[in-house]
DNA sequence: AATGAATGAGAATTCATTCAT
DNA sequence: GATGAATGAATTCTCATTCAT
């Protein structure tokens, strides 16, 4: 693969780094990869426009070091939400999995909008390969909390796992676009995107699910 | 509202307002809003440049005009689909519904293509408004599926019915991304998305809601 | 061959096109092709920078055309003298040549210069492809004199044709270097590029080329 | 003269010296002056940009170290293929020279590629002076060929020396510029510009010059 | 003496929009 | 009503040179 940034960046103040990285994450996640302006950029890090190639192979640089940037903050979170609930149930790990979602993208709200950008953007340089990254990430996650939740016989044992696997990952993903695109509300059912609907609404749906894929209950009488 | 497509395009002979239409529709549904360029809508419609500002206020004009032809296209094709299942019981128009979706983005790829681009960018003039049409489409279509299921007694009574649309609509149009977006495969557990398979898993999904969401069995010895 | 100009600059007022080459001809001549600038060419065309691209696809583009006329003049010149001289001896065909390339060089530096550039720049988009068309004109030219001359036996009969040519080219193409380049007056002999020198030191060269080339004066006593 | 070298590069260490001569001596080869880059220069030598200030003025300053450089190894060349023919005829000298300037673009390409970039580019700095260096040694060098074969008699005495010292260094330096460009080989009379059809062509030319320019035989009886 | 980060002007190219014909 | 030439601001990227450390 070839090189991205230059070491020019990394030998850069902690403080510059940052800004320069907020920056940038900003701005795609605003307008997207193409649509991304590199003066914007400049502008909102204090550096001059050459500087940014001192740091940066080009565009295609930049944009792949804030995303890989970007996956770090969101694997670490699903590496902590795995190791702090591997006690809980399959149901409860699902819905605190949901919340530290909702959490994460209310607090990196540009994270996930970058994520949203690259979606269905074409031109996005090793699209493909970013985006199953990410898709993987998510499938490993669930499949970990599935086998688990199969082991301990909380899950009925004829699951089908990877259409399951599908559906969750579908699920989660669609809730969480929901809470940061308004538009979704009228899918949601809900007039308004407000936190404490949406906490609702997400238990309801863990309901739904636990109906769907919960073992049945051990004859009453044994 | 602002007008947006003048009467000067209306009055053109059909088989031209459907080649602009037709142009316009591949290149938003290419590149997306921002980066479409009027240029390649022209040279693909063999008007002149000058001429696209007799029909449209502007680029906004052209593209609002050209997502309304394409919702009305969707639009049709629901209410199609709603119709000629009206006898069947839930489970089976899900089904259906599932598969004629499946149908439509091959049939119309560049009609779904423009509704993939403009959901998460920003840029698109009113999107907030154009995505609302959207989801409210598929909003009223599966609530009214899922009144008829209750009221005949299909669903179980106690559904929470809002979170279950959206479950339902988070399925199916992750489903039909699913089979435009290769990167899903993951997450759908495909090596590769072949009609076929997709199928075949979309059977297994359908089972997994009807255990989750299909009322109990009358007991036996009634 | 891709297209390099656009139907737009042909349909362009002649003095807006004159003006147009005019400008660009200069500029590349003085600079050679990468190290021309466009900003340069519009500023002296009086255009705008983006009109230089409704007329021609791009740098590459505009070299090209230019070149073309450029080539255009020179063929012209080359099938007058040619014509104009059918009668004259091999000697004097070679001193009229000679002259008129000085005549021509004076005439229009631009194109000599432009030419000049060419030949030792790596980067000029075609460059084996323009400079062999060059090169083919002037080896044709030189051939078809060479021939008429031994057809009328004025030249000796065991003349090595291809040597003949390529010394004659080297000669005359060199002559016309150090008309326009000073540093070449060191190898010429002279202390000043003055026309008048010039032509003297022409037809003394031409002389050298006499005994080397003539065929021998027929015996005496017949 | 402003000076160009500053002291510290001469106090360098030769070793680190030579990288920089040999990694600057390429890039303007390669690029001609404008077009060559510092950066590509700094890369090759293994120092910092900064470094290249504190040894040469600015980028003029290192393109005229380096190109007093390359003169004084052709020189050492001219001085030395004189010397060791002082005891040959005119006609063996001139063949001895023309294949030493051969094998010494074969073996010195860079240095001989630097001349020929800077022939023609107005923007090489004190590019007159340069080039009349240049010139002069070759015409001194044929000057005294020249001389030497009058002396003894080998050439016609009514040789006009100026024309002829031009007809010398035209054909010389144009023949080892079509060893170089493959452009060149159709006037060159050649389908290819290999090293053997090249001597075969350079003998040939060398026996039309003996004709032109030697002295007749002596009368036979006498 | 050596470094290498910072700079900003300038490069080629694109594009939505206007307007005279 | 139709045309298509004209525009200029915006885009990404390069590079010689400076200067604080």
């Amino acid at each position: 693969m070839a090189e991205t940034v230059r070491p020019t960046f990394l030998n850069l103040p902690e403080d510059k780094q940052a800004r320069i990285i907020e920056a940038a994450l900003s701005e795609f996640a605003d307008k997207g990869y193409q649509q991304a302006s590199l003066n914007v950029i400049v502008a909102h890090s204090g550096i001059a426009k050459g500087s940014l190639y001192q740091y940066f192979t080009d565009k295609a640089g930049i944009f792949l070091y804030v995303f890989d940037f970007a996956i770090a903050v969101v694997r670490r979170l699903l590496v902590q939400v795995k190791d702090s609930t591997l006690e809980e149930d399959f149901f409860t790990r699902l819905e605190r999995s949901l919340l530290a979602g909702l959490a994460f993208i209310r607090q990196h709200p540009k994270i996930y909008g970058i994520y949203l950008k690259i979606l269905f953007d074409q031109q996005v340089p090793q699209r493909q390969e970013l985006l199953q990254r990410v898709r993987q990430y998510a499938a490993d996650y669930l499949h970990s909390l599935l086998r688990q939740g199969l082991a301990r016989g909380e899950l009925r044992p004829d699951l089908p796992v990877a259409s399951t696997v599908f559906l969750l990952d579908a699920l989660l993903d669609r809730f969480l676009q929901a809470a940061s695109i308004p538009a979704f509300d009228v899918v949601l059912g809900l007039d308004q995107a407000n936190a404490q609907v949406l906490h609702t609404r997400a238990r309801e749906l863990l309901e739904v699910l636990r109906r769907g894929l919960a073992a049945p209950p051990p004859p009453a009488n044994l």
